[in-house]
DNA sequence: ATTAGTAGTAACCTCTAAGTAACCGGTATA
DNA sequence: TATACCGGTTACTTAGAGGTTACTACTAAT
């Protein structure tokens, strides 16, 4: 594994781009193995503002990360589920978070 | 483990303060296991302006994750190493790079 | 006819990460 | 004496992520 002197090249940070956002990791760990609608994820998320979810959706099904799927049904419903990249990302963030409690665990512990 | 409805509380959003910076990954990786100094630093990243540099190197101390050893001798030199921390956070950095790399090479082979 | 829900979009604003360029006090070298 | 290296700091800009509010087109229920 190398890091370059190149964010852009960096694969890490070129991962953190999908990831890091204020959002992405939240949205996709909302829509874990379900498959659930736009209104829904806005009921769980209620500090996002529509707008806000609307382009955090667009972009992750242009990274590949989740499905938008359309019915032709009516009313109008949109239902949005993870693609196997999308499952394939919950471990590492799982990892990250799991490194960050200890890590902060720590930090407070050591201030005591 | 729980990611929450508020990037402040969440354990992803929270570790991706940390590492999810342009160049905190990239610095951490550049130090690795030596004991190196700011002027090599720069050297190695010749992108990274000093003053931005000079910033997260202090984030970096600030967080835990490095340590700045200031030595008594003349000339002034000041080196960086990683603590246990930041020792602690390179498998996370190379599974999070593993991850992206895959994505990635996903993504082009399905434009092929 | 009107009110509410669904899935957004458009226009505008704000705040901060990051970049640029100049400068600083000390030391060493020619 | 001046020139350059070391490890930064200060002041000023800029780009973009994210936020706010209002609006749209459609349908369903009252």
């Amino acid at each position: 594994m190398r890091f370059i002197d190149n964010p852009f090249q960096c694969p890490v940070t070129r991962t953190m781009s999908i990831i890091g956002g204020k959002w992405k990791p939240i949205i996709l760990n909302c829509i874990g193995d379900k498959t659930i609608r736009f209104g829904k994820l806005n009921q769980l998320m209620p500090a996002i503002s529509n707008k806000v979810l609307s382009k955090e959706l667009k972009d992750l099904e242009l990274l590949g990360l989740i499905n938008r799927l359309e019915s032709d049904e009516l009313p109008q419903r949109v239902e949005y589920n993870l693609t196997d990249s999308g499952i394939s990302l919950m471990p590492v963030l799982i990892e990250v978070a799991n490194w960050g409690n200890s890590h902060f665990a720590k930090q407070i512990e050591s201030k005591l």
